[in-house]
DNA sequence: CAAGAAATGTCAACCCATGACAATTTATAT
DNA sequence: ATATAAATTGTCATGGGTTGACATTTCTTG
């Protein structure tokens, strides 16, 4: 529904990209992300660090390609959303469905929050770009649902409701279940 | 009641650091965020660019400095406030304060916005730490007020609501006041 | 296989950031 | 007013992030 356009170089170019991903995640494991420098994935990589700077505009983004994916697919999802009554309702099962019920890889998240501890401002980001991009999407989606603009107050307002709920529930489900003695 | 040691060396510096700043921001608000660099800062202000970063842990901190300040003056009255009932009323009335009734620098908020284009990271960045911040102290606060501990999810789900709340308002303050033809 | 698009490596250059150390400035107690 | 200790500053060196240019190689596709 979206990759259409699996044509040779692009595919090739998904498949190094996930590749060269992984490599630096399993150094970022190991060292720490602020330890592990581009040049240093690259070698572990077999590329130059040119090639790297390629694939991935910034370091940092090699870390935030995890957490803009699973954004990417809620955010799909809402603006798929037909417009209709009770908007926040249709809203709060796209939510539910992608931030907690979905199956987690529960290591992945532990890497993800060594990494981020290990870079605070990266963390901080990554949320500054989930509550920005979720308003927006959201608002869009009430505002269509309710027949007004999308500069209205209304779907503003309501839409920030909902991305501070469901930024409370991250933070809760990241306390309990990345913080059980099995997990962690 | 914040800064009480006003004791020489303390004066100096914070001095010291306003002056860099408005250098600083005075050549962001010419050539752009990322057009200006730290050793241009540090000519323009006749010091070492080594000096500069003893007072500005990072080149974003000159312009973080302006949107903290900010923050920290509310999440300082909401963490002052006496536990009692109707937490959320008592959190609304500061940030309706401080956010919205309180006579904000129109030329500085344009500035901000004219940096913060240049490099959207930061402007992510920034919300990022303000959504942070105030969840943080709006949680502890309504923890307190209902005699729960700051685990429980009723206190975070509340602050999520407000500060989604406080995030929608300021987005559509924003897009109003600052876009107003005589201000821009 | 041939042709051409896309990817890669190399090199150079700039900026951000930080540790070490010597030199200098400054607040303040006398 | 001056001595003194403390804080600040400059210089130097180093390492890492990021990007443009250009020649070369590799891979897709016809």
């Amino acid at each position: 529904m979206s990759d259409i356009d699996e044509s040779g170089w692009s595919r090739r170019r998904n498949a190094l990209e996930a590749k060269y991903e992984q490599i630096a995640w399993g150094l970022f494991a190991k060292w720490g992300f602020r330890e592990v420098s581009m040049v240093e994935i690259a070698e572990a990589a077999g590329v130059s660090s040119r090639t790297l700077f390629r694939y991935f505009p910034s370091k940092e983004d090699v870390l935030l390609g995890f957490t803009r994916r699973g954004l990417q697919g809620l955010v799909d999802s809402i603006a798929e959303l037909e417009p209709g009554s009770d908007p926040l309702q249709r809203v709060w099962r796209l939510i539910r469905e992608h931030s907690l019920e979905s199956p987690q890889d529960v290591r992945l998240l532990k890497l993800w929050r060594r990494a981020a501890a290990d870079a605070p401002e990266i963390h901080t980001l990554a949320r500054g770009e989930r509550v920005q991009e979720l308003a927006e999407v959201v608002t869009d989606y009430c505002a269509k649902s309710m027949g007004v603009g999308a500069d209205d107050p209304e779907p503003r307002l309501l839409a920030g409701v909902l991305v501070g709920v469901e930024m409370g529930i991250i933070e809760l489900w990241g306390r309990t279940k990345l913080t059980m003695p099995e997990i962690l």
